[in-house]
RNA sequence: GCGGGUGUAGCUCAGUUGGUUAGAGCACCAGAUUGUGAUUCUGGGUGUCGCCGGUUCGAUCCCGGUCACUCGCCCCA
């Protein structure tokens, strides 16, 4: 790392990134597939702040989440508000549904993007700035939204090329009724096992005792397994709703596990929970993840509203992507000018064919070989060659980087020529 | 917040059982070549061996601390 004699840390913020090259090139091209799609399944684009009051994260994430309980960025501004930096996106469209009226006009269907940001411990896959493509529908309460949201989820990692290394968990958490008793049960099972159970899940026992069936410790796993099942818990609407959503799923062929131990860790979530899953990634499987959310804007202040979503990791796909498998942009074309005095025609010409869509590059500086070297360096597909002889003659020397040939082409038939580039 | 691993050139990494001017490949710069790239040849090291302190005649190497990165736990996209 370059350092500096004296002055400021150079190095970015623990758990952030500077994103260029290669990486940069690949987060286009997933945000361009994302938006492709979201609009092919009648989404619309919004974009809310990166920051909201406190207020609209920890009274909705859940107190006890460990989101709103030790990894939110808040602060407070110059007016004493205190602030939080979004550390997931459907809090804020929530908020942002409601602060704009649209339960006037529902269904709402959205798609987002950015950066998100969570105090927590870097390692693979995890980040304090990271970003996410969002996937919502609001005001739909029928499992139809599920399934449709489900399958954006699954044609996005399609075309992305991902399907094979991914599968899709899926549960349904039941709803209010349904969720209650099965957590009465939960708790009387664990209470009954409380010497055995972890220290971790002691704690999860008051707090959220569903969220045992996914803990990683060994006993508790053991307990686990011979724990009461959510399935058998389901009161009838919630059976209905869960089996529409997974015949849904047939009907598109699309694979699914069912995985009865999937917990989400924010408490908004009801029904439909589910999470894209890989084994490629060491320990952050979860690459989109989502849900359906019911309660959340009425519990936010709004008109009881439906909702479903879901939010998948660009760094975490990223990592998934070759580079070389994301399209390569289009070739160059660069202009050489040889001498001062073709200065002013190169730069002409540069700008007449930028305006025509062509990428053209000019170096700054630097005798023709050098030049050259730069054009070959930027893997340019021509190199047009602008000296005084040809000037003298009204005409460009073109050369082909790719078969060394080279041809002398009138001014004002460059842009025809260059077609052979396109 | 808790554990493990790693810090040597722009990048990937070697190295010294503690010894004088710290190395390789790639990259980069200059030249061979003031009108021709990719190939070739010549020359150039661009470095506080993360930082601070300790042991020592002597530390990049050993010890302590610290910072950073990284992997894992918790949790999550």
């Amino acid at each position: 790392m370059a350092k500096s004699q004296s002055g400021p840390k150079l190095q970015p913020v623990r758990g952030t990134h500077d994103i260029m090259g290669d990486k940069a090139r690949t987060f286009r091209y997933i945000n361009q597939v994302f938006q492709d799609i979201a609009k092919r399944f009648g989404h619309e684009e919004i974009s809310t702040p990166i920051f909201e009051f406190t207020e609209i994260f920890n009274r909705t994430l859940g107190e006890t989440s460990d989101v709103v309980s030790k990894e939110m960025y808040t602060f407070e501004d110059r007016g004493g508000e205190s602030l939080t930096l979004r550390p997931e996106y459907t809090a804020g469209i929530a908020r942002a549904f409601i602060s704009n009226g649209l339960q006037q006009s529902l269904p709402c269907k959205f798609f987002a993007f950015g950066p998100m940001f969570r105090y927590e411990r870097p390692q693979k896959g995890r980040m304090r700035q990271f970003h996410q493509m969002d996937i919502e529908i609001l005001g739909v309460a029928e499992p139809q939204a599920d399934i449709e949201v489900l399958a954006i989820a699954v044609t996005l990692l399609t075309e992305l090329n991902l399907m094979d290394d991914i599968s899709l968990e899926i549960n349904s958490l039941g709803d209010k009724e349904s969720r209650d008793a099965y957590r009465d049960a939960l708790v009387v099972y664990f209470t009954e096992h409380k010497a055995r159970l972890s220290e971790d899940s002691l704690a999860r026992l008051e707090k959220n005792p569903m969220r045992i069936l996914d803990s990683k410790d060994e006993n508790d796993r053991a307990l686990v397994e011979n724990a009461p099942r959510i399935s058998d818990y389901y009161n009838v609407e919630t059976r209905l709703f869960f089996d529409t959503v997974l015949a849904g799923l047939d009907a598109l062929q699309i694979k699914y596990v069912i995985n009865e131990r999937l917990v989400r860790g924010l408490d908004y979530y009801s029904h439909t929970a589910f999470e894209f899953v890989t084994s490629k990634l060491g320990a952050q499987g979860t690459v989109l993840a989502g849900g359906r959310y019911d309660g959340l804007i009425e519990k936010m202040g709004g008109q009881s509203t439906a909702g479903i979503g879901w939010a998948a990791g660009m760094e975490r796909l990223s990592d998934l992507i070759s580079p070389d498998l994301v399209t390569q942009d289009t070739r160059p074309v660069s202009i050489i000018p040889v001498g001062d005095d073709c200065q002013t025609e190169a730069l002409k010409l540069a700008y007449r064919l930028r305006k025509a869509d062509y990428i053209i590059d000019m170096s700054y500086r630097g005798n023709m070989a050098k030049r050259m070297k730069r054009a070959n360096k930027i893997s340019s597909m021509a190199a047009i060659i602008i000296g005084e002889d040809e000037l003298k003659r009204g005409t460009v020397m073109i050369k082909n980087f790719d078969d060394g040939s080279q041809t002398e082409i009138a001014l004002d038939q460059v842009m025809t020529h260059l077609n052979h580039y396109r």
